[in-house]
DNA sequence: CACGCGGCACGCC
DNA sequence: GGGCGTGCCGCGT
C-alpha cells in the first residue's frame, strides 16, 4: 500500500485523545522516520483540512507551537489548543510532559 | 542561559 | 531526475 504521508500521519493525529497534543519527533516516530520531523512538519502545512485532521495538535520537542499554515496563523493554533484544555503560554505549551500524546 | 548555524528526511515544482 | 523549501532538531558559541 503506497499511502502517502499525509495520509498516514492523519490517521495518526486521529488517535491523539482530546486535551493531548504531540510533537514532530513523536509522530515522526510513529511513521518509522525518527529522522523526518521536519518532513512531517511539512506535510501537516500541506495539510489540506486542518480541521478534520488537528494538525494544530502537533507542537515542538521543546514545547513551542512552531508555526501554523492554516489560515488565522499561529494565533488561531494557540486558540484551539486552549480550547481542548491546553495551556499556552507565551507561544508555548504549559505542563507539555502532561499533555503529550505518546503513540505506545 | 540564550541565540545561531548546519544538517537531515520528505514533498512538490 | 535534480533542486529547493519546510509547522524542525541538536549542537556549538
Amino acid at each position: 500500500m503506497e499511502e502517502t504521508l499525509l495520509l498516514r500521519l492523519q490517521k495518526k493525529l486521529l488517535e491523539i485523545p482530546k486535551g493531548k497534543v504531540t510533537t514532530y519527533i513523536e509522530l515522526a516516530k510513529a511513521l518509522d522516520m525518527p529522522h523526518a520531523a521536519r518532513a512531517i512538519g511539512t506535510t501537516c502545512g500541506r495539510n489540506p483540512e486542518p480541521d478534520v485532521y488537528p494538525c494544530f495538535k502537533v507542537v515542538r520537542s521543546d514545547g513551542k507551537l512552531g508555526g501554523f499554515s492554516a489560515p488565522g496563523g499561529l494565533d488561531e493554533k494557540v486558540k484551539r489548543l486552549s480550547q481542548e484544555g491546553i495551556e499556552v503560554v507565551d507561544g508555548k505549551v504549559s505542563r507539555l510532559e502532561e499533555c503529550l500524546h505518546r503513540f505506545a
